[in-house]
DNA sequence: GATTTTTGGTGTTTGACACAACATATCAGC
DNA sequence: GCTGATATGTTGTGTCAAACACCAAAAATC
């Protein structure tokens, strides 16, 4: 026989490089400002070992220090370290209604927004294009103040990040479309493309409602469906080709009704916004209104919906817990304001389905992010490049 | 004194510890033997590391070399390195029938495998008295001939690994078991505990059905109903507790059939084994006959059930491969003779049912790793600490 | 203003690893 | 059988990240 097959063929070169500015940087881009001494603690290192790496990250321009914040204590006053706002992150959302633009800086503040609204569904040239005009339109302003590390685009739809080929986003009817390739084309900025609930997964962990869980669901229910996000041991769970967190087309009903992924009682044919919307009397409108109207709508029938889609939507949640066994589960869109139009129900039907251990643990909770939401995750793509490794990084450019 | 400099002021946080001992160690684990050669293109590191490296493990007694084997190729031969099987841990399978007790060399050979029938279902301390006994009996031979790293006990049922606590074990009777601490004091070795199905996912992955790949679901179903194990991006996915995986109950049928969860229509209440059994005339038996026996079995009653259950087989299946993006399923017990009765039909069914992009991809596999199966996932566990500081555990006995 | 407490900075040491030069073992061709 | 090509093991040196020990500085307390 021939030697033994090689899984890997070669990894490259150099494995175990140095992982604390990464650590270092990542800390305070995620906490907006830390002090030397919580960096201290926060990582285990050296005094003088942070020390220097925070020269190294403050001679790279990625972070500054200043003055301690109030707070005063027995001993020296540890400088805070500031992650720096003018080291940004363009940020594109791409929905069947809107093309979102955003400007993110180090730090995870959103700088600028600017929401351009399409008539009609846009193909995909049409999305990039857009965001390329709108980021055109800043560019002179890009360049002065601020250093861009890249460009991050979220898709509802299933994306091999790797290559940025978006393989399927179906409300938009896009198919087969290479678009890391087209964005880094039409912008001149590296591009990473992936998908959205992934990302707002990310966000609402590293900022949001679930800041410092490692094992947490999300889910978004929105015009055009549900999608999810799974980030476990801290890390975002893609699969192998990453179209991992389709809770969507997960089975919650057998009567037939068939969804367009071609599967019967998938969980977003049962569970969605429009019976939802109708009942509360409202068409579109402010995502925050929905669960007031549905609570204060006229007769059983709006609370009679609620209660046979949180019936479904519990089943679904019945099983990630059985899967998962996450600390949260954050919900947003049309979900969030499904728990709370019938507060503690669905918590309470959670309890009583799924299994004792992993049941009793799970916290619901709804997304605190709000619009900024889709902005801080596809930010978060585009520096996580920056982030891995950001003295390698911050000389190469 | 006061204040004497102690020398770890901190948990020394100490992230970066060097892997690359680890990343050797486990390789040749893995693989059994593997040149030096093949260490140096593996791991991506300089030759003469790799050399300090394998002198290091030589040294503490966790591998040997050995002439190459016979493949000769130009150049001068390099080496084999093999896993020392000397250096072994125990592995304990806790069953409603049986404690198996087990011998396993690193290398993943099982040198012994002892199983001991019970008459009833046995208790949890049933099940520590019988496998220390067991393991006093080998004591001598163990302390002359072997280094035991440590005992691994596979359990079905919800197991806190951390601290080695089983929470419940439904079909076992047990609940908030210490088990890890049980068998530490009944045997000396520091005990290990995990859940049954998450060892035999991760021993499938390193030697069995899914062999060098990196995301994959493993399901088992015996007579006691359905578990599963979650491997993602090469490691198991525990949860915040370690209850993930728990795939028996999925909702998969809305008939009404209350499961022992507590929940309706879960996965292990709709395919079990016994009515397979039944309608293949045998009791028990061998798991291998079931398939056969199924697909020879006279009327169309057999067929009939076999259809059923692999309807909602595969309706939890497609519900895998949405959430997970899995690179392979791999199925045991009765529901890999499920899948071999009716060859094609899960697999078409998973195709028609689940989204284009995941769907497509995923493989579905019998498992391979036969009756050593748990022994060789539950020394796994044992192993763990060896391999992921070889040099530090060595020294540290 | 002195003491205590906590932190930052500097120089030295350690250890892991890469790299280069050299030694060695096999095969292929003559 | 000798010779060169090739792949590998071995040894010595250089580099870099990080720990460590010591000193200086800056509050808060006495």
């Amino acid at each position: 026989m021939t030697a033994i097959d090689l899984p890997h063929p070669a990894p490259p070169g150099d494995a175990s490089r140095s992982a604390n500015p990464s650590r270092i940087l990542t800390l305070v881009h995620h906490h907006g400002k830390l002090s030397r001494a919580q960096l201290t603690r926060l990582t285990g290192l050296n005094r003088s070992t942070v020390s220097v790496l925070v020269g190294q990250l403050a001679a790279a321009g990625l972070v500054y220090e200043a003055a301690a914040s109030g707070e005063s204590q027995v001993g020296r006053p540890s400088p805070d370290v500031h992650a720096n706002p003018a080291v940004a992150a363009l940020a594109v959302n791409t929905e069947i209604d809107a093309v979102t633009i955003g400007l993110v800086g180090l730090g995870g503040q959103v700088l600028k927004k600017i929401r351009y609204a399409t008539e009609r569904i846009p193909t995909a040239s049409e999305a990039v294009n857009i965001a390329a005009a709108v980021i055109a339109g800043m560019r002179s302003e890009l360049e002065a103040r601020y250093k861009i590390v890249g460009l991050g685009v979220a898709v509802p739809g299933l994306v091999t990040t790797v290559d940025g080929m978006v393989r399927l986003a179906p409300h938009l009817g896009w198919e087969d479309e290479p678009l890391a390739r087209m964005f880094t084309q039409a912008t001149g900025y590296p591009a990473t493309v992936a998908n959205d609930a992934s990302l707002a997964a990310e966000a609402e962990m590293v900022f949001g409602a679930a800041t410092g869980l490692r094992n947490l669901i999300y889910l978004n229910g929105g015009a055009s469906g549900i999608g999810g996000g799974i980030i476990t041991e801290g890390r975002l769970l893609t699969g192998v080709s990453g179209y991992a967190g389709e809770f969507g087309h997960t089975f919650v009903a057998a009567n037939g009704r068939r969804c367009h992924c071609g599967a019967l009682g998938c969980l977003e044919t049962e569970v969605s916004q429009a019976p939802l919307l109708e009942m509360a009397g409202l068409d579109g409108g402010e995502p925050g209104e929905l669960a007031g109207a549905l609570r204060t709508a006229p007769g059983m029938e709006a609370m009679a919906e609620v209660r046979r889609q949180l019936g479904h939507l519990g089943t679904a949640l019945r099983n990630i817990v059985n899967i998962f066994n996450p600390e949260a589960i954050v919900l947003n869109g049309f979900l969030a304001a499904l728990l709370a139009a019938a507060p503690g129900e669905l918590q309470d039907n959670l309890r009583a389905e799924s299994m004792r251990g992993p049941g009793a643990e799970v916290r619901l909770s709804p997304a605190v992010l709000g619009s900024d939401l889709m902005m801080v995750g596809a930010a978060e793509l585009a520096f996580s490049g920056l982030l891995a490794d950001p003295l390698g990084h911050a000389e190469g450019n």
